[in-house]
DNA sequence: ACATTCTTTCCTGTTT
DNA sequence: TAAACAGGAAAGAATG
C-alpha cells in the first residue's frame, strides 16, 4: 500500500472522529490523542459486534476499544489514538503481548481475550485467513509503522517480531515484557519535546536503572542504593534548567501558559472529557508506581512497606513521568515535591525527617497498604 | 459565573 | 558547593 493511500485512510478515520471541519482539519496536523477523545459506546454493544474482527474497519476497531474502557473504566487519558487507528485485520494479527505493550497489561489482557472470544466466532474464515504470506506480512509490517511509529525506535527491531502470523495464536504471556510505562513512552514522538530521545528504547529494553537521569541528583550520592545498576540516558538539559541565567526577575506565581503559536492546544482541551479520570493525583501516580513493583523500572522503592515509608531512587526520572502524565515535558523533581510538600497538610504525606527523598504515605491516603493490595 | 481543589511555577532561605 | 528541603505566593486547570 502506498503511504498516500495509508495516510488517506488515517485522515478518513480521524475525520470520522472529528466531524467538525476545524478538527478535521486538526486531524490533518496533529494525531489526537485518546484522551482527547470521547468515546461514544456508553457500554453498549456496537456494530463491530456482528462482525468478523478481521473485517472491522478502523470505526469498528475504535469502538471496540471504546466499549472495553468504558467497561473496565481505564483511564483513556492513558491511552494513545494512535493505538486505535488499525483495521480489523492489522488487529487480528497483533499479538496478547503486542496488545499489553500497546493498551497495558489490564486492557490489553482484556482486548485480547475479547478479540479471541470474538474470533472464535468465525473460527473457520480465521483459518483461511491468519497465515500471511511474504508480501501480506511485509504490507502488515509497513502498516504498522505507519500506524505506531513510535514503538519501533532504534534497536527494536521490526514490529512484526510480536505479531502472530500463524493460524494459532499463542496464549502464553508468563514471560511477557510489559512496562508499566510504555503508555507514557508511547506518547512520545521523535519531534516531541519531552527532553529524554532514548527513553523509549531505554524502557523497552526494561533494564531496572534503564532510566536514570546522569544529571540526577540522587544518581551520585552517597544515600543511593547500589543495587540498581545505572544506565545512562538521555535528557536534554534544557527540560531542566529552571531558567535561564540572564532572565530578569520575574514577578511571584505561575506565569501564563504557553500556548502553541497555531492555537491548536487550546482547541484539544477544550475538547477533553469533562470529568477527570480516576487515579490522576500525584499521590495516587507514586502509590501505583510503588505498587507494582515489577513495572517501576527502578524508579522508587519502599523503605518500610507496612509503615509506608518509601523513597524515590531516580526523582527526576520519576518528575519526567508525571509530567508526561500530565502532558507537562517541563516537569522537574524541584516542582513535584513541592506538591509532595502540600501533601503533608492533608495529611496524605506524613513527613520524615532528616531522610532524603524519602516519604510516607499519611492515615488520609488509601490502596497502598498491605491489607489492600495483597502484597 | 464563581468557588474550590489540586497542582504548577517561581521564589527565598535553610539544611544536609 | 550542590542538592534537597521548606514553605510563601500566585496562577492554571479541572471540576462542582
Amino acid at each position: 500500500m502506498a503511504s498516500s493511500e495509508l495516510s488517506l485512510i488515517l485522515n478518513n478515520a480521524n475525520a470520522n472522529l472529528y466531524p467538525e471541519p476545524q478538527a478535521s482539519l486538526l486531524s490533518m496536523c496533529r494525531p489526537p490523542h485518546l484522551s482527547e477523545i470521547t468515546f461514544n459506546s456508553n457500554s453498549t454493544l456496537g456494530s463491530w459486534d456482528q462482525v468478523n474482527p478481521q473485517m472491522w474497519s478502523r470505526q469498528n476497531v475504535l469502538e471496540w476499544i471504546g466499549f472495553h474502557v468504558e467497561e473496565s473504566r481505564f483511564d483513556a487519558g492513558l491511552l494513545n489514538l494512535n493505538y486505535c487507528t488499525m483495521d480489523g485485520l492489522t488487529l487480528c494479527a497483533t499479538s496478547k503481548e503486542a496488545l499489553m505493550s500497546m493498551f497495558g497489561p489490564e486492557l490489553g489482557n482484556l482486548l485480547h481475550h475479547s478479540l479471541e472470544s470474538l474470533k472464535a466466532r468465525y473460527v473457520n474464515d480465521l483459518s483461511e485467513n491468519t497465515v500471511l504470506s511474504e508480501s501480506e506480512f511485509e504490507l502488515l509490517d509497513n502498516i504498522l509503522q505507519n500506524s505506531f511509529p513510535s514503538m519501533h525506535g532504534p534497536g527494536l527491531g521490526p514490529l512484526l517480531e510480536t505479531v502472530v502470523v500463524q493460524s494459532t495464536i499463542p496464549t502464553d504471556n508468563s514471560d511477557a515484557k510489559y512496562s508499566y510505562f510504555d503508555e507514557y513512552t508511547s506518547q512520545l514522538t521523535p519531534e516531541s519535546d519531552h527532553g529524554y530521545d532514548s527513553l523509549t528504547e531505554s524502557f523497552q529494553s526494561s533494564h531496572a536503572g534503564s532510566f536514570l537521569n546522569p544529571s540526577s541528583p540522587e544518581s551520585n550520592s552517597s544515600d543511593s542504593d547500589p543495587e540498581y545498576s545505572e544506565t545512562p540516558y538521555s535528557i536534554s538539559s534544557k527540560n531542566f534548567s529552571k531558567q535561564e541565567p540572564e532572565k530578569t526577575k520575574r514577578g511571584r506565581g505561575r506565569p501564563p501558559k504557553l500556548r502553541d503559536s497555531d492555537g491548536f492546544d487550546h482547541f484539544i482541551q477544550s475538547k477533553k472529557s469533562k470529568h477527570a479520570p480516576r487515579g490522576t493525583h500525584l499521590w495516587e501516580f507514586i502509590r501505583d508506581i510503588l505498587i507494582h513493583p515489577e513495572q517501576n523500572q527502578g524508579l522508587m522503592k519502599w523503605e518500610d512497606r507496612r509503615d509506608g515509608v518509601f523513597k524515590f531512587l531516580k526523582s527526576e526520572a520519576v518528575a519526567q513521568l508525571w509530567g508526561q502524565k500530565k502532558k507537562n515535558s517541563s516537569m522537574t523533581y524541584e516542582k513535584l515535591s513541592r506538591a509532595m510538600r502540600y501533601y503533608y497538610k492533608r495529611e496524605i504525606l506524613e513527613r520524615v525527617d532528616g531522610r532524603r527523598l524519602v516519604y510516607k504515605f499519611g492515615k488520609n491516603s488509601t490502596g497502598w497498604r498491605i491489607e489492600e493490595t495483597g502484597y
